[in-house]
DNA sequence: GTATTTTTGAGTTACGTACATCATATTTTG
DNA sequence: CAAAATATGATGTACGTAACTCAAAAATAC
């Protein structure tokens, strides 16, 4: 049997309400005294029951989680993500509203950031480029007593105490690992295209990919970065072109979203099985291309896993709680087409 | 604001008596008042406060969980993943034991699963062997009352009605992919170690990979399984021993534990660099070998993952209650040294 | 040594649900 | 239509904790 806080009041000699005041950091209670309560706790192997713990004091998590309104499909995997988890945590007292703002008006999130500040969640999880203004934004709602954890894509410049996420130079060398192998060991030429060099996670992984492929595979010819802002059919055009440029392209790496366009471009061009393509973020459209051949290789997150980590992070610090640590941590996963769920 | 039993109560024109007679199926109550009072839920959107049950019912969850004894690095690495399971599991009233078994010795598993049969816990989790008299042993644990859940390795015989781990014919062909394409496309000779070809999980990763061989590089010539029983030395003995009868051998697939044998006869051997080795799960030996380079890939599966969804799984089907299906699917995750967490 | 402040004790209510008892209302049976 | 059976209501206690009040005790100040 478990004790409890009666146990706890036995045995350090004290009453139920000292005990009480204790647990609860409450004023009033001699230092002397909460060493014996705490030894008693320490002795007992006490732990506090959340579950009626937080019934008791009707406690509840609200959270907030900010991302770009983006209409790719990664990002509508990831509200499906947040809906999902939204759905069994209710019962848990804890809910999520998801925030949106528009990717190319930075003023708007701002703007957001500053509603969010006056609400004073408990909790907010924000995946945003990393611009000075939103470093600003972010370390004003922290200030007002918010925890905030970014996802996806860093901001460390907010001191932020987690992120929950993955390593991203790590993934733009798992890609650069990958296609050196799938590629012929002579010299190929390879394009790179990305969504923006603004966002963190998408620079981190083009230097990924260079550093791995400058040492490992120094014979191939990396081309200059495409920036092709996530959408598909700036990435069909972009494409396009540049395999009209450079016939000799065999292998392509896409760092972004807007997969639908280099799929459709690979296939007009019938380059669809030739071309070692190593893309990012596991959706209908590069699920598919896997099954086909079109697609060699796709690096990505668990977008479930990162909804529900930010959710228990953000938890454990509104309750000032230690989390488990490898359960935290966001696997790099790769897939090919052998190993799709 | 979430309605309570209050609510519902009142919205169906009953009593709280009567509510409560419906919802945990206490007989008393007339048709067409059950029907008022589920209306009134479904109306409502009632959803039963399970930690605010859990306290009133003093309701624990005693799990237990059945193992080999190896003494292998995987199998402590899910020893370790149940006991981190556990201590996050206790203040939620949810208990595991672990029970261990030997390996060579079935009568012991049969009399182990007896006692357990014995016990009714609340649930089993069990990582064994499918033998016609485990299959027997497990129908009567679940004739008692008892939700089990085969993990790793599938009992599909028993009838279970889920099974927590990986597909792993599809492991063994993402394998296959991965081996064929790192080898030089030239006809290469692949060695295949496994532990035992009666435990499902082996004989599926091998059946996977040798359909993929088959169809995807019918040029390499993939030699007959060797059985090492999960231990390093016999490892390091029979591939000694192959090496010596095949020099032109230049991929192994190891399905089964036992890698510090094959890295240890790999140094020996000079052969660590050129000889291209796919293995199964994430260990300190195979993450040293991904790193060094003696290991070219490794397929695992996140134990801690399956650890906590048999969990989950196991209480939702004591309490009746559906899981979250995606949360619930185990990947088949590809590890390289670049994306080593 | 008295007045004041600080610390502690004892007790109550609440959270949402489970479960039990006993009384009363309604329906069914003969 | 009365008796028996069944259905429902009213009420209380419990689970483990939080949060509060008020009184009493202990420590400190003057």
């Amino acid at each position: 049997m478990r004790p409890t806080v009666y146990d706890i009041a036995k045995d350090a000699g004290v009453s139920l309400a000292t005990v009480d005041r204790v647990l609860n950091n409450r004023p009033g209670v001699r230092e002397k005294t909460i060493q014996q309560v705490q030894d008693a706790i320490a002795k007992l192997g006490y732990v506090r029951d959340v579950a009626a713990a937080n019934l008791a004091r009707q406690r509840s998590y609200d959270f907030i989680c900010v991302l770009p309104d983006s209409k790719s499909e990664f990002l509508a995997e990831v509200r499906a993500a947040i809906d999902e988890a939204a759905a069994g945590l209710s019962p848990d007292r804890t809910s999520i509203s998801v925030r949106e703002f528009p990717l190319d008006n930075t003023n708007k999130l701002i703007e957001l950031l500053g509603e969010i500040q006056a609400e004073v969640p408990d909790g907010v999880a924000i995946m945003a480029p990393e611009t000075p203004a939103v470093r600003d934004a972010v370390k004003r709602i922290m200030a007002a007593g918010t925890h905030v954890t970014p996802i996806i894509s860093d901001l460390p410049s907010t001191d932020r105490s987690h992120f929950v996420g993955i390593n991203n130079v790590g993934a733009g060398r798992t890609a650069a690992q990958l296609m050196g192998r799938f590629l012929d060991s002579k010299a190929a030429t390879i394009l790179v295209v990305a969504g923006s060099m603004v966002s963190t996670d998408h620079a981190e992984r083009r230097t990924g990919f260079d550093e791995t492929m400058c040492i490992a595979f120094p014979q191939h010819n990396v081309l200059p970065t495409l920036e092709a802002f996530d959408k598909a059919e700036n990435v069909r055009e972009r494409v396009g072109e540049a395999l009209r440029h450079h016939p000799d392209i065999s292998g392509i790496y896409s760092i972004g979203a807007g997969n639908q366009g280099l799929v459709s471009i690979l296939h007009e061009t019938g380059r669809a099985k030739d071309i070692i393509v190593v893309a990012h973020e596991l959706t209908d459209c590069s699920r598919n291309a896997l099954m086909s051949g079109t697609f060699d290789a796709v690096i990505a997150q668990n977008v479930g896993h990162i909804v529900r980590s930010a959710v228990r992070t953000l938890k454990a610090q509104t309750d000032n709680l230690q989390t488990i640590e490898s359960q935290e941590r966001i696997r790099t996963e790769i897939f090919i087409a052998e190993n799709l769920s």
